[in-house]
Parts: C-alpha cells; sequence; structure tokens
DNA sequence: ACCATCTTGTACCGATCGGTACAAGATGGC
DNA sequence: GCCATCTTGTACCGATCGGTACAAGATGGT
C-alpha cells in the first residue's frame, strides 16, 4: 500500500519545509516558497498537509523533537559520563545550529506573535532541554538547585550565541561563547566530588 | 512653519510602528496592522515615510539605536564608577525588554531573511554594545582580553534570556539570567584591584 | 487488463498584500 | 479672507497571499 510512500515523502519535504521557515519565519514563509523549497506543487503539499502552513510547521516543529530527543535530550538523561555527555551536546549543538549561521526554529517562533499556536510546543522544548541538562549535571554530583540554574543559563546561552552570530554575522562569536558554556558545564561537574568508588 | 509638526507626529508614529514590527516581524507587519497601531492612514504612513515599510522600520532602527546610544552606551563608555554603571545597564536592559515579554528587535530582524537589508544596522548595534561594555570593565581594571570575553557573553546572554523568556512564557527566568550576567559582571569588577588611590 | 486509490499540476477563489493617485480637508503666513 | 502648503482618507492598482476544486496522470493489487 502506499502508506508507506506518502510518509517517507512527507518525511523528505518536512526538512525543506523547516529551512523555510527558519529563514522567513512562518508569516513571511510562503506557499510558493515552500512549494518550490520542496519541489512538491500545492496539490501535494496540502495532500501531505490538509491543514496548510499550521500542519505543515507542526510537523517540522515535530521533526524537529524527535531529533532533539533523541540526539539531545536522551544522553543527557541516561549520561554515565557527564562531561562526556555535555561535551558531545555541545558538540552536536554547533553542528545543528551550523556554527549559529542556522536559527533556532524553536526559539524564533517564540518571539512572533504567530508563534502564539505552538505555545506548548516551545515550551516544552526548552522546559526539556534545561530539565535535561540539569539531570545530566545531578548525576555528576552537582546540587539540584545550582545544577537547574546553570543549565538553564546554558540553555539560554545557546540562543543568544544565535541571535548574536546571525546579527553580526560572525560564526566565531557563535564559537566563543559556546565554547563559554561547555566550560562552565565542565567546571560545575569537575568542582563536585566524583560520586563513584 | 509644519517642518516641527512633520517631525513630532513622525517620531510619536514611530513608537508605535516598533511595536508592531516587535511583534509581527518585518513580513508580518502589514500596512493595515501598522495603520492601526499609529492611529494614521495609508496616507499618512506614506507622507511621513515615502519609502514605505522599509524606510518605516529603518526609523524605527535609528530610534533604538539613539535611545540605546544615550541610555545605555554612553554611561558605558564614559563610567566613573564601573559596577554603578552596569548595575544600571542591566536595570535599564530589564525594564526596556519588560522582564523577557518584549522582544529586541534588533536581535529578531538579524534572524530571518528579511533583516538583511538592515544588516549594518543590527551589526553595528551589537558591536557597540559589546565594546561599549568591555570598555567599561576595562575602565575596572579587567585586562582588555577578558572583558571583551565577558562583554561578549553578557550581550549574548541577555538576548538568549529574552528568547528564553518568550519560549517558556515566564518573566521570571529572564530575571534569573540577567541576574546571572549581571553577577558576572560585578565578579569581574570586584576580581581586579581598584585602580584609583 | 482492469479499476480503486493515491498523487499531482493547474486553474481558480476571495482576501489581502505593499504601494500609488488624488481630491477634499486642515493649517498657517499674509 | 485668500492662497500655498501640508495632511489625510479613500479608492484603486497589479501582485500575491493561503486555500480549494478537480481532472488528468501515476501506481499497485488483483
Amino acid at each position: 500500500m502506499s502508506v508507506k510512500r506518502v510518509l517517507t515523502e512527507r518525511a523528505d519535504a518536512v526538512s525543506a519545509l523547516a529551512e523555510v521557515f527558519r529563514e522567513h519565519g512562518f508569516e513571511g514563509a510562503s506557499l510558493s516558497l515552500l512549494s518550490k523549497a520542496t519541489g512538491l506543487g500545492k496539490g501535494s503539499l496540502y495532500n501531505f498537509f490538509p491543514g496548510g502552513k499550521e500542519e505543515m510547521m507542526e510537523a517540522v516543529l515535530a521533526d524537529i523533537d524527535s531529533w532533539f530527543a533523541t540526539t539531545i535530550f536522551a544522553p543527557l538523561e541516561q549520561a554515565h559520563d557527564p562531561a562526556a555527555a555535555v561535551t558531545s551536546m555541545i558538540e552536536d549543538v554547533t553542528a545543528y545550529f551550523r556554527s549559529g549561521r542556522r536559527v533556532c526554529l524553536v526559539g524564533c517562533i517564540g518571539l512572533s506573535s504567530s508563534g502564539a499556536a505552538f505555545a506548548i510546543r516551545t515550551r516544552s522544548y526548552f522546559v526539556r532541554w534545561i530539565s535535561a541538562l540539569a539531570h545530566c549535571l545531578e548525576t555528576a554530583g552537582v546540587p539540584p538547585s545550582p545544577a537547574e540554574r546553570i543549565a538553564e543559563e546554558v540553555v539560554s546561552g545557546i540562543q543568544g550565541a544565535i541571535v548574536l552570530a546571525r546579527a553580526v554575522g560572525d560564526e566565531a562569536a557563535f564559537l566563543r561563547v559556546i565554547h563559554r558554556q561547555h566550560s562552565t558545564l565542565l567546571a560545575a561537574i569537575a568542582r563536585t566530588p566524583p560520586q563513584s568508588a
């Protein structure tokens, strides 16, 4: 049956859609842009996403969510080696955001009023990221209170690094700020005595 | 002559325009929204801003630029008491961004592709902010290299705090992150010996 | 080969987009 | 009061918006 094909092609389109939403925002992403980027006509687009732009964005956000869940959040939540886990998070995030050239869609839509429709999703994205990172720090022996605070600061700092890097057009700025966040995390981990034998 | 009136009313409109651009972005800010927000018809709008939306945005950015220049940048650049200067910056910024409820327009337009037309302005906004803050730290005796790094981190951190606070819909998150930035600045200042008598 | 299903391009919808034209209405110097 | 200037609302422009309708074209089970 063609169920498989539907899902496959839909999934293929999602990443192209994501890039358009990233670059132009929800309101700025016109159907003609979305159509051009995916190589699909309006007919196909509305066949895959009967709900129109909103459903496309929803699919994109779900895709992002699942990528982060498996690549970023889960490793943090189940970290055996916290230092390695945060280092790997930093590397993955740097690659994902292309050193700040690529915008964080979740952060972006939270900024504009059109993002109100996706508030639950954007909220849970950040809440889960912060709590996963905090949990990782706690695994390393950092007390809950500073762990939560540091995690919040780092996730916030990553978003800031993207804004700054885009605004000044300088990837190096992103890398410098992210490096500081990395150091903050490692310092917090190192400052606590290893809790194992 | 009516030159005075023109400038006065134009200036009045700018703040209303700014709020629309903030909330909807450049592409999402339609002329009807801008007209409604300012209380001016299309005729008046194009009388004041013959260049259309682009000129409106340019005027808004110029307005923001001058506000930051006098309220934020200048005090940092001429600080006699660095600790007081950074504290006052934090307070002004917190009030300006309404504890994260209000978005940073300069940061926002840097994120979307429509902001390319204003790249020079967004770039200089951040560059000057960072260098003013770095200069203030140097005045306090912080060596240039860490001063620049800390300044960059703090300005970036403020942007991140806005993104985070908007996304999770929690002003407290903004205040917590900003408080950390404040502490970072004060710690850097306190760590260096006072260079006066 | 046949047919039901899925997929796609095209034409089209009303609404709204950013922007222009312009005439009527305020304003202020004289 | 008069007239030049400035200001403003309204009507209108072509283009594009998001979205729908639908017929022609794959596709695949049987």
